[in-house]
DNA sequence: CAAAGAACCTGGCGGC
DNA sequence: TGCCGCCAGGTTCTTT
């Protein structure tokens, strides 16, 4: 669910209230959300710690805390972390997560599938940790060489490619749909064989897309929310993503849908040509 | 080493 | 209404 444009917005809605706050309750409802650390091992260790900063990196939201540790939160297919002024009542369902902060508002985390993450690196994991992590694909840096050398010798499609965050950090389902038929490309042609051209368009309609996206509060398919409990407004620019039969907005064909890498799949065929 | 597939979970939906 | 199979924004482990 949550790709980078979703984790961007919660990102951005979070700062301005947890930044400089102190964690003073922990409240774990779900043991499978630290796993392999226990509820009450993760409460002592996060009890006490304040918040000086609020990151993303990827699809992982990022809390460093003021001992040199990181609170790191992913939600995975199904996970909402919402801010509230004061302790959430009534409707606890699918909730996994809550912390107390010192000013009385709470960060609650609801996630129905049981996907989602919570995990605390110590100083000296932190560096490690990220290191797996393919670059960032809104930074400057992140331009045609980069994309060049993420595809070049690969036999794998190219949307395989874009979800592999190990090569680039942060593209899901959507926005691979959505970067490769805005750069004109077939979802199934080996990465390696994209041409410079098509590696050039494909680079700046990444960073457009995620950037749209992100301008648009992410998108809510089904169950996505951000910091506020608010919808995304970008699934209402999708051009193929989940749209098999309908027409392209560019030149009027049948959307189509396939499977790639086992994972549902839109593209115009008139428009991504193998 | 790269790539494909299964596993991890739950809920919603269409079909019968 | 009930049951069954299928599908879902992601990551990780196993197998080929």
């Amino acid at each position: 669910m949550p790709e980078l444009p979703e984790v961007e917005t919660i990102k951005r809605q979070l700062a301005p209230h947890v930044t400089g706050r102190t964690i003073v309750r922990v409240s774990v409802l779900d043991p499978l959300l630290t796993k392999p650390m226990s509820p009450r091992a993760f409460n002592s260790r996060l009890a006490g710690c304040g918040i000086t900063a609020v990151s993303r990196r990827g699809k992982y939201l990022r809390f460093e805390l003021d001992d040199g540790a990181m609170l790191v939160i992913h939600l995975r297919m199904t996970g909402i972390l919402v801010y509230l002024e004061k302790r959430p009542r009534g409707d606890l369902r699918h909730m996994r997560l809550l912390l107390g902060l010192d000013d009385g508002s709470w960060l609650a985390m609801r996630d129905a599938r049981r996907f989602g993450k919570a995990l605390v690196l110590e100083s000296g994991e932190i560096e490690p940790y990220w290191r797996r992590l393919g670059p960032e694909p809104l930074e400057r840096s992140f331009d045609r060489r980069v994309m060049a050398r993420i595809v070049s010798g690969r036999r794998k499609p190219v949307k395989s490619t874009l979800l592999d965050q190990q090569l680039i950090a942060g593209i899901g389902n959507i926005y691979a749909d959505e970067a490769l038929f805005r750069a004109g490309i077939h979802p199934e042609r080996p990465a390696g064989s994209l041409s410079d051209k098509e590696i050039a368009d494909l680079t700046i309609s990444i960073k457009e897309t995620l950037r749209h996206a992100i301008r648009l509060q992410g998108s809510s398919i089904d169950t996505y929310r951000d910091a506020r409990g608010s919808q995304g407004r970008f699934q209402d620019t999708f051009r193929v993503h989940r749209r098999a039969g309908l027409p392209c907005p560019r030149c009027g064909g049948v959307v189509e849908k396939i499977r790639v890498g086992g994972r549902g799949t839109y593209f115009c065929p008139c428009c991504q040509k193998r």
